[in-house]
DNA sequence: CAGTGAGCGAGCTTCCGCTTGACTT
């Protein structure tokens, strides 16, 4: 009997059918041992040490201390027992990094030694897998290095930074590469929303009467251009070298009258053949954006159904940065488009999708449907779970299909003095679009008439509109995960955990599906990038990353890494860094937001006074701030029931989970 | 004399990334 382990659970039950007898294919669930997390679980004789706390140390080279995982150790037992009677034992986990880690500690704690084997396989088919198993190698001792080094390095970063917010606002606040990075680009956007100052321009449109009629936008009066959002810059100033007309609400009302006592002469038409290319199939990210944007789903209930999904073999794989379909994948869907839409909405050969983002380990391949690709209708699905299905079957279906193409019409009018314009795009060949149209609707886009040079129409029924231009819209969840990834913050199995830790600390917040900081947010986010600056770069990741893979190519050691980025510059950073509580200035208002005593305040007039519950720096006016300090806040989240429920169980979960003491008193004071 | 309360001190919090259930609410 030969043993392989691989990670996943599902996978192993789908290798032990392709492999079949002779085979014993187990799952270890991910990794198996890793830093301690508190003192407590490291061995008694390294408890006094002054390193225990972190697990590593520092001067012997970071050497780590590894302990079994909390509820790993009948998976460990298990697996020796299996791995005791076995005459080959295999080491199949992922094909990245971490799996190479995984490998090299279950080959520590099964006893394998030098000899340990290890193999890995693109996809799961029969012939990879026969493949992969009759060509084992060792393991892959710098790649081993390298994830320990990204292990030790985040460990010394948010073990190092932490503290530092406990003394200087309180309370259980946390730092750390990912999730600080991940809160200061929320933050800029809530800095740079919060200080946006909007500008009002007007809009002014008539209808063109031709067959069939369309409405066109003024773009010029004698040839100068009409101003725009885009002319304004954020502080609601119009952009210096900027030749632009701004109207008032008397001159939009004049153009309008004007417009339709005139005639438009076309003066250009411009047609220009348009593709369209279908998008490829899904990784996490782009799945949560989908997901989000289509279906309204939060990222944490998407994870939740479609690892339903997998676990039920509907879906391959959720967390992947991969979008490549394997060919068996390709084919199925192949055939299915066919049977669906006929030959004509194949491309002749099929499409292969590589990833865009920088650091992606390509582990696994997109999630697409899994198996023979049943039809949504026919899998038995309902609700939300068919829904995440269909989005799947259509989207990686679509990805195998024709181009959309079709024209772009552009059409340009003068009336008098003034330009308009009118502009649509029409498509000819749908192509995939029959499927998946992942094009956002503009409420610029008609249909357009042909028409030629020269000739000319009455004009009516004109309108003139004031806007404003609007800040930079908040990140709905999908898409800020989409930003994770492209900045390379964070890998498709943290996403999730990310955005849930920055709400459980308080520090953001959702509302309407969209992502909101909150003062102490801003606070935290501020005192890092003050104190820590390396910590919140949204580039240090980056960088990190090109210097593993130097390490897992043997270029570059672990301490020589380390000295540079731990002892030559986070350690002296933490060391020289002031624990005064901070303060951030509120852009909009004339206050800022501080810290005093553990709580969160709000000072303005010579006065500071603690923030109500639950208020975000956007629900700050003038007014609710008067309110504020004057004690006289009436916020609905501070009646609400909601709120008080919010909090008590909260505490309970704490009570319960603390110390015995804890408990006894509880158990005492109850009758 | 018993019970209460202020004040003090000690101990705790925390990272990222890989996997699923087994638990509540």
């Amino acid at each position: 009997m030969k043993l392989l382990i691989v990670e996943s659970p599902a996978k192993a039950k789908k290798i032990q059918s392709l492999l079949g007898r002779g085979w014993t294919v187990r799952a270890c669930l991910g990794h198996v041992r890793d830093l301690p997390a508190r003192k407590e679980d490291l061995p008694e004789k390294h408890c006094a040490l002054p390193w225990a706390r972190l697990g590593v140390n520092v001067e012997d080279n970071y050497a780590p201390l590894y302990v079994i995982r909390e509820g790993k150790h009948k998976t460990i037992q298990d697996l020796k027992a299996a791995a005791k009677g076995a005459e080959q034992v295999l080491l199949a986990s992922d094909p990245d990094r971490e799996g190479e880690s995984i490998a090299w500690h279950l080959a520590v704690l099964l006893g394998l030694g030098k000899e340990a084997q290890r193999v890995t396989y693109q996809e799961i088919t029969q012939s990879a897998l026969r493949q992969a198993v009759a060509h084992p190698r060792p393991i892959d001792y710098h790649l081993v290095g390298a994830q320990e080094t990204r292990r030790v390095l985040d460990r010394l970063a948010g073990y190092g930074v932490s503290p530092l917010l406990w003394s200087a606002v309180g309370g259980n606040q946390s730092a750390g590469r990912v999730q600080s990075a991940a809160l200061m680009l929320l933050s800029q956007r809530e800095q740079s929303r919060l200080a946006f100052v909007p500008a009002s321009y007007w809009r002014v449109t008539v209808g063109v009467d031709s067959c069939p009629p369309f409405r066109a936008t003024v773009v010029a009066l004698r040839d100068v251009p009409l101003a725009t959002a885009a002319s304004f810059t954020p502080q609601g100033e119009l952009k210096p070298d900027v030749q632009v007309v701004q109207l008032d609400a008397g001159k939009a009302e004049q153009l309008k009258a004007y417009l339709e006592r005139q005639w438009g002469v076309v003066q250009a038409v411009e047609v220009t053949p348009v593709t369209r290319k279908p998008p490829a199939p899904f990784t996490t990210s782009t799945l949560q954006q989908a997901a989000n944007a289509r279906l309204k789903l939060g990222a944490a209930t998407v994870t939740k159904l479609a690892q339903a999904l997998y676990e039920n073999g509907f879906i391959t794989y959720i967390r992947t940065d991969s979008p490549s379909l394997s060919e068996e994948a390709q084919t199925l869907a192949r055939e299915a488009i066919q049977g669906r839409f006929g030959p004509t909405a194949l491309p002749e050969k099929a499409r292969q999708y590589a990833t865009r983002s920088a650091n992606a380990q390509e582990a696994h391949e997109a999630i697409r449907p899994a198996g023979k690709f049943l039809i949504p209708e026919d899998a038995g699905l309902s609700g939300d779970e068919l829904a995440l299905y269909r989005l799947i079957y259509d989207r990686t279906l679509a990805s195998q299909m024709r181009d959309a193409t079709g024209e772009k019409t552009s059409i340009t009018l003068k009336a008098g003095q003034v330009t308009l314009h009118a502009s649509g795009t029409r498509l000819i060949e749908k192509g995939f679009t029959v499927l998946y149209d992942d094009q956002e609707a503009d409420e610029d886009e008609q249909a357009l008439p042909r028409v030629q040079v020269g000739e000319s129409f009455a004009l009516r029924d004109a309108r003139a509109e004031e806007k404003r231009s609007s800040a930079p819209a908040r990140y709905t969840e999908g898409k800020f995960v989409q930003l994770m990834e492209r900045a390379g913050i964070g890998r498709p199995s943290t996403y999730g955990s990310t955005l849930d830790t920055l709400q459980k600390r308080g520090y953001v917040t959702v509302r309407q599906r969209q992502l909101h900081v909150t003062p102490l947010g801003l606070l935290i986010a501020g005192y890092l990038m003050r104190q820590v600056p390396q910590l919140v770069d949204t580039t240090f990741t980056a960088q990190m990353e090109r210097d593993l893979d130097r390490i897992a190519e043997g270029e570059l050691t672990r301490t020589q890494y380390l000295d540079g980025v731990w002892k030559g510059n986070l350690a002296p950073a933490i060391e020289r860094a002031g624990r005064t509580p901070p303060r951030v200035q509120v852009p909009h208002l004339d206050a800022v937001f501080e810290v005093r005593a553990g709580q969160v305040q709000v000072r303005a007039q010579g006065r500071s006074v603690p923030l109500p519950e639950g208020l975000l720096p956007e629900d700050l006016t003038e007014k609710t701030l008067a309110d504020v300090l004057n004690g006289t806040f009436k916020g609905k989240r501070i009646k609400r029931e909601a709120s008080t429920k919010g909090k008590a169980p909260r505490k309970t979960r704490r009570t319960a989970g603390s110390s015995g003491k804890a408990s006894a008193r509880k158990g005492a004071r109850s009758p």
